[in-house]
DNA sequence: TTTGATATTGAACGCGCGTTCAGATATCTT
DNA sequence: AAGATATCTGAACGCGCGTTCAATATCAAA
């Protein structure tokens, strides 16, 4: 059963999360005390040790999160038949994955370097397992014949760093709707994979 | 007249540099202490002033530098004429500058926020200055008709994410060498503006 | 109303930070 | 050899860091 005793831990854990994404995006991970969040969710830095064993814990669990969420989300997305469909649904499903979560995106690879090597190896298998499915839906497009790509996995390689790219640039209210952009880029891709 | 008296500035200055360089690429800029760069050199952090006003300076210089150096090599690239030509140039001048300016080229885009706005503002002008120098090769491009983008801004912006995604991965030694992994990011970007 | 777990405060710990500067040292000019 | 200038040391400054912990406040259950 859950004890309530006496607890605003619903609401404290997820807001001191919600203000560490906040802070780690804005200024970077190294440069953001544990006081500077405590003050944005307004409580005293000590009360961040009743959730986080440590700094470091607190950057590991925003980093596995999104990337557990990634991959949840990406195994339950309805995708096409084919590899062209496939991709469609990769480059759409990516970019509409990833838009809304800036921040936690821009962590997954900028704050990296933070973790010890234990914890940087848990996400890294995290990403490469993202980048495999990509790699696999590239292999059998080549098999089918209706894709033409020179190396996969350097195809693989530019298509990711093109799609997260999209972040570095895209503000909501601009110029272009998120579903035009997908639109866009799933154009550019399609004709660089030769289909 | 250059005096030297009792000089190893120009030994100094430029190690200062490579080392700020290296540890800020590894550890992130707010997570290296002057004491730190200072050890790597062989001198006390006090003699760190003789050669910038404060550690922030230090960056800015390195970020410059590099800007400074890639617009200035851009500038004295011999390219071919039309714009199917001249964006093959580009494509392979930029992979080949920035693969061996790994750690400038990490810096340039991970460490822009721990600059005063002012200093943020003059590497985001350059930056977009080079921006600036694709996108035009992709409007002449559109306007010879040799291209066919459904949006010169967002092409610009993706090939560039594409081929900066390069020093990613890429290992010296590893299984492709640097021209072969032009000439694959060259097919793909060609595919991909429609030529 | 008491009990007892939960949640939080507030002060303290040792430590390393960026930066300054008086003094020492090294090198060049004369 | 002497003087001048450039270079560097080493100690110090106030400050904020991550983390700990006894004391206290809060609240559900009994």
């Amino acid at each position: 059963m859950a004890r309530k005793t006496g607890s605003h831990s619903e609401i404290t854990g997820p807001r001191i999360r919600a203000e560490a994404s906040r802070l780690f995006a804005r200024h970077g991970f190294a440069a953001v005390s544990m006081r500077q969040i405590a003050a944005a969710v307004g409580v005293q830095a000590g009360a961040l040790y009743l959730y986080t064993p440590d700094k470091e814990a607190l950057l590991f669990d925003l980093l596995k999160a999104h990337m557990d969420e990634l991959l949840a989300a990406w195994a339950e997305e309805p995708r096409g038949a084919g590899a062209l469909a496939t991709l469609e649904t990769f480059v759409r499903f990516h970019i509409r994955h990833n838009l809304p979560r800036a921040e936690a995106v821009f962590l997954s690879y900028m704050e990296l370097r933070n973790l010890s090597p234990e914890n940087f190896a848990v996400i890294e298998a995290l990403r490469k397992a993202y980048e495999t499915e990509l790699e696999t839906i590239l292999r059998a497009g080549q098999a089918e014949g209706v894709f033409a790509l020179p190396d996969t996995k350097l195809a693989t390689m530019a298509i990711i760093a093109m799609l997260t790219g999209v972040n570095t640039w895209f503000r909501e209210g601009g110029r272009l709707s998120r579903e035009t952009v997908e639109t866009i880029y799933w154009d550019m891709v399609r004709k660089a994979v030769g289909a």
